[in-house]
RNA sequence: GGGGCCGUAGCUCAAUUGGUUAGAGUACCGGACUGUCGAUCCGGUGGUUGCGGGUUCGAAUCCCGUCGGCCUCGCCA
């Protein structure tokens, strides 16, 4: 009699002792089976939890034959009744007061020995679990980073489906974009010779469904870059694209709120209070030195170039004589900060480009506050003012910067965020979600000589800063908004432009002349010529969502079947050589590698 | 393209820093055991130390190259 494995009574990790004396059909993956010669448990695991069988050589001994050839993962089907474990209960298991007497069991399928162990916390080498795909994403682990992942993307659907906005379809199939990232190509075979790109992002087709009269789309949507991966980096990943019309900034960004406040209930039970904070782009490199700045924790920046300015110190006086600054940080870090860890981070501004990392360290002398070691000698008349300024107590670091501000700004944005986790300052239970805004509209590429977009083309300037275009570019702020998480950039949009006049103005600027824009952005531009209504909107990395929520170091953590870093999917072997008659009906020929 | 770390049994790791026959846990195979829950106990199979070259009396260990994985800089409007 076969157990009708399609009318389970119960899954694995539901059972209590409320249920004890049922009559219950489970079926589900061996996590673990014991046999202790007469009577044999399996641990019966599918997503939800684990229940342990009971099989009884005395009660029934067919049953309890087949128990003991079971091995890991074998897939099996029970019958039998819930019964108490009286002085055996196992704390550990959620299902531990009861287990499955069982009276009878099929085998529904075996399973050849492991490459390596589904139910242990030995995590297997990365290429390992992505070879065997199907087995890693078995574990609790990814089975609740997958489950976390859905209940963001169902909030986020539930969400705006809810506040009338509308899932338009984008294509894939679309056309080449001459800026941004490398796009993937796939050749058309009906125009040989001629290319597809895949979406970098549905931009330009979103705003072109606002100029059409949709005024609130949302999708969820594929996105696809062919440039090198990161751990926060996958070529093909998945944006929840959205846009309106008739809107201001205030508007984005209020819908927007109201998301993340229900993806945070319904995913985490998290309440997210709003408004959300803002920080200007200006208030934010200021204090943080980022745009996406980590406000969990405090070591801000703090500016000393007025009280520096006279001193004789070569280091600070070159910079300042170029014009630029001398910032700093004061780090209380005790016995954290020794020598060889601040070697360590002096290394690593040298590794991102800088010239070190001039410190010093407070101490109490006879007359006040005195610098101690590291570049003491040179600033030690400044000490007593200095560290009133910045608020420097006996016994911390204080690590300067000079520089231009952009450089100074970089590097001591990136010995911030190491400082907070060497100090152990990052509280890891908080969601410090905030606005950052008013970015500059445009940025002076030195090496070019160009104006570039500082978020893309289309972003609106903020109305009052119109003038400014003419006569001070790089003053005009814009309508872009970005969300910052933790130190995490997790969405990014603007209001767009969308009067013809604004749009070829900017398009100046960018150094793009007529002939190019249509050659580059025909479509949009004609859109804009038929009547185009004020526009913006967001768009969020819904994988990072899933990757800061689920606290996971990788985006290959919440993706199911995520690719290598060169690109390689080891479970299907992607990207693979295709055959001569594909190619030929393509009209394609590959080139043979050039020989080193 | 540059820099760094890593690669030893199916899996996770060790090997006294160049020295005898490369070990342990787990998985797998055989045996014992009626209350385990990382079961326990006894026995066993399993190795091209990623690959290729070099140095050496001797290489998992040092050197060069190469392949793969990860991190990172460049890149990612």
């Amino acid at each position: 009699m076969a157990i009708p494995y399609n009318r389970r009574t119960h899954r694995c990790g539901e059972l209590r002792a409320a249920d004890i004396g049922r009559e219950v059909v489970l079926a589900g993956w061996v996590n673990r089976a014991r046999d202790h010669g007469g009577i044999t448990f399996v641990d019966l695991r599918d997503h939800t939890g684990i229940t342990q069988l009971r099989f009884d050589p005395a009660s029934a001994a067919g049953p309890h034959d087949t128990a003991r050839t079971l091995h890991n993962e074998d897939v099996i089907a029970a019958t039998g009744k819930v019964v108490g474990r009286g002085e055996w209960v196992n704390p550990k298991l959620p299902t531990g007061e009861i287990e499955v007497q069982v009276s009878a069991v099929d085998v529904l399928s075996r399973s050849d020995p492991l490459p390596f162990q589904v139910n242990d916390d030995f995590e297997a080498g990365e290429d390992l679990c992505l070879r065997y795909r199907f087995l890693h994403l078995r574990r609790p682990e990814m089975q609740a980073r997958l489950r976390l992942r859905h209940a963001i993307a169902a909030a986020i659907r539930a969400y705006f489906h809810e506040h009338g906005f509308i899932d338009v379809e984008t294509p894939f199939l679309t056309k080449s974009t001459p800026e941004g990232a490398r796009d993937y190509l796939v050749p058309s075979r009906v125009r040989p010779g001629t290319f597809y790109a895949l979406p970098q992002s549905p931009q330009i087709f979103k705003q072109l469904l606002m100029i059409a009269g949709y005024d609130r789309y949302a999708q969820i949507v594929r996105c696809f870059r062919d440039e090198d991966l990161r751990a926060d980096r996958q070529p093909e990943f998945t944006q929840l694209d959205m846009e309106m019309a008739f809107v201001q900034r205030e508007d984005v960004m209020n819908v927007v709120e109201g998301c993340v406040q229900r993806i945070f209930k319904e995913a985490l039970g998290i309440d997210i209070p709003l408004p959300l904070p803002r920080m200007t782009e200006h208030e934010a490199m200021n204090r943080f030195g980022i745009d996406r700045p980590d406000t969990r924790f405090g070591l801000e920046l703090q500016d000393v170039t007025e009280l520096v300015r006279g001193t004789e110190f070569s280091v600070f006086r070159e910079a300042i004589d170029k014009g630029g600054v001398v910032k700093c940080i004061v780090a209380s870090g005790g016995d954290l900060l020794t020598r060889k860890v601040t070697d360590g981070l002096g290394d690593e501004i040298l590794g991102i480009g800088g010239a070190g990392l001039p410190l010093t360290k407070v101490a109490q002398g006879a007359g006040g506050l005195e610098f101690a070691t590291g570049i003491a000698k040179h600033i030690q008349p400044l000490a007593a003012q200095l560290c009133a300024q910045v608020g420097a107590k006996a016994g911390d670091t204080i690590f300067f910067m000079p520089g231009a501000l952009a450089d100074v700004c970089k590097y001591l944005a990136h010995l911030r965020g190491r400082l907070g986790s060497i100090m152990k300052l990052v509280p890891e239970d908080k969601w410090n979600l905030l606005w950052v805004i008013d970015f500059p509209l445009l940025v002076w590429d030195e090496t070019e000589k160009r104006w570039f977009s500082t978020h893309h083309p289309f972003t609106a300037p903020l109305d009052e800063d119109i003038p400014l275009l003419d006569t001070d570019p790089g003053k005009v702020r814009d309508k872009a908004y970005d969300l910052v998480l933790n130190g995490t950039e997790m969405a990014g949009g603007s209001i767009r432009i969308h009067q013809q006049a604004v749009q070829k103005k900017i398009f100046g600027l960018l150094g793009i002349g007529e002939q190019e824009a249509k050659e580059k952005f025909e479509f949009l531009l004609d859109a804009l010529r038929f009547g185009a209504p004020p526009h913006g909107g967001i768009a969020f990395g819904l994988d990072r969502w899933a990757m800061m929520l689920s606290k996971s170091e990788s985006l290959r953590e919440v993706i199911a079947f995520p690719k290598t870093q060169r690109a390689v999917c080891p479970l299907t072997n992607a990207p693979s050589p295709v055959s001569q008659a594909q190619l030929d009906e393509l009209f394609l020929s590959v080139k043979p590698l050039p020989k080193k």
